[in-house]
DNA sequence: CGACCGTTTGAGTGCGGTCAAAAGAAGTGG
DNA sequence: CCACTTCTTTTGACCGCACTCAAACGGTCG
């Protein structure tokens, strides 16, 4: 078993005792291989299972009774998925993993216990979650109150920080799995107009786009057009043990 | 001091022993009134007070950079608020009072003492992050994928089954101390749609309105049509300690 | 090489927004 | 209690952003 991935970002923002390390390492010792395009969960479906993702992209999504989708959250290494299954039965999210991928699987039973045995984590995971709330509201609010092109360029931007904190090299370039009716679903557009907006973005010199590379060209000016924040770059979790 | 609203929220989830009920009874027990239309927090400033909210209505809110305003989550008795100032120095809401309110004041430090000193509340409250992070999905996915009739149903019913946890006796009527502005804000769309959709689902025969008094005729209906999941029923966590 | 999937482009439509104004409701001060 | 202001709701006319439908193009995999 190698080290654990959620101990490792979560160790960035307060320091964990050997312990505590131990104990998120056997979250993931149980590790599963995941092909692209596949289910890891299905919505409405009882299931026990969480997992923490070690390798790859996954995405969580609702199918709405007219059949159309809603992409709630993209997922990278580190994160917690299925969460959704922690107090309801049944989960209301589906998972599919954008890339091959590789997860660490562990059940509610095992996260009690775990979290029975070291008090700082559950405060923690507290806090991990409200961190996450706060990120959902930026994208509530793009949804809810900006045009097409800022909701696509406030994605981008996002993922490029995400990737940015899992690996300090990357800089204004990433590759970009997702087709454009993922993106659209994702920020609640068809992928006809995701696809006018990417080449608008284009045009306008802000982006360029080769293959499955994309490249931020201005990423000053595309942060503001998109009425973007990095919430993550400001995250303080410091105040809450000093042990 | 009178008893903890949050802990009788939390008691019909799980048991609370006397020690965390006085733990809780403590994060309230600094009380403080808030006139209607006043600001309880401001965005981008600065703060360490936490709230919960005892009496009232209460909502949070972003302003984007063009000045619209989007509601984030509308806050009812036992709601924990100013979660945002957990993780970063600066809160990215706002919070304001719709009617005449009382809150219970803490601040991080008090927090933090609790949660150490009683190792079921950290996980407890993490739970409940999750329960409201499922139910965000449903609004982010209502926002991003149905259309204005059905989001503006969404967000009575959901307003309805809130305010029906709090007092079982309401059936299908209560009183509504939003404007259609403010509805407007919460679902991403304008005053004047809001008053359309609002006539027509009263044409439909869904809805009754008399001053802000609001009645829902046909619920099953209603909920049909705005593609809506009560959540709140659900809601089981149970398994996370038998202590 | 064909089948399939994703991207690109065009033409036309409609849902929800904008602008404006009137009517009603609710505070506010004298 | 009334006069006045301000806020909220309602209605109409028009506009435009994003959707729909459709077809062509390009890449990829068996």
């Amino acid at each position: 078993v190698t080290d654990s991935f959620l101990a490792k970002w979560l160790d960035q923002k307060i320091t964990l005792n050997a312990s505590e390390k131990a104990a998120l390492r056997k979250l993931e010792s149980n590790q599963r291989r995941i092909r692209r395009g596949s289910l890891l969960l299905r919505e409405n479906e009882p299931t026990g299972e969480l997992y923490i993702l070690r390798e790859g992209w996954v995405f969580s999504f609702m199918i709405l009774h007219d059949g159309s989708r809603q992409i709630l959250r993209q997922y990278f290494p580190g994160d917690m998925l299925g969460l959704g299954g922690l107090t309801f039965a049944e989960s209301n999210e589906s998972l599919i993993a954008v890339t091959d991928s590789v997860v660490g699987v562990f059940d509610k039973p095992l996260l009690a216990n775990i979290l029975a045995e070291h008090p700082r984590l559950g405060p923690l995971f507290f806090l991990l979650a409200q961190a996450e709330r706060a990120i959902a509201n930026d994208r509530l609010a793009a949804i809810g109150r900006t045009t097409a092109k800022a909701r696509v360029g406030a994605l981008l931007l996002n993922m490029l920080d995400r990737l940015r904190m899992l690996d300090p090299t990357i800089s204004n370039s990433f590759s970009l799995p997702l087709t454009q009716e993922e993106i659209g679903d994702s920020v609640g557009l068809t992928a006809v107009h995701v696809n006018r907006m990417m080449r608008a973005l284009d045009e306008d010199g802000l982006i360029k786009r080769s293959g499955n590379m994309l490249h931020i060209r201005d990423e000053a000016r595309l942060i503001r057009i998109s009425n973007y924040v990095n919430r993550l770059a400001a995250l303080d979790m410091g105040w809450l043990a000093k042990g």
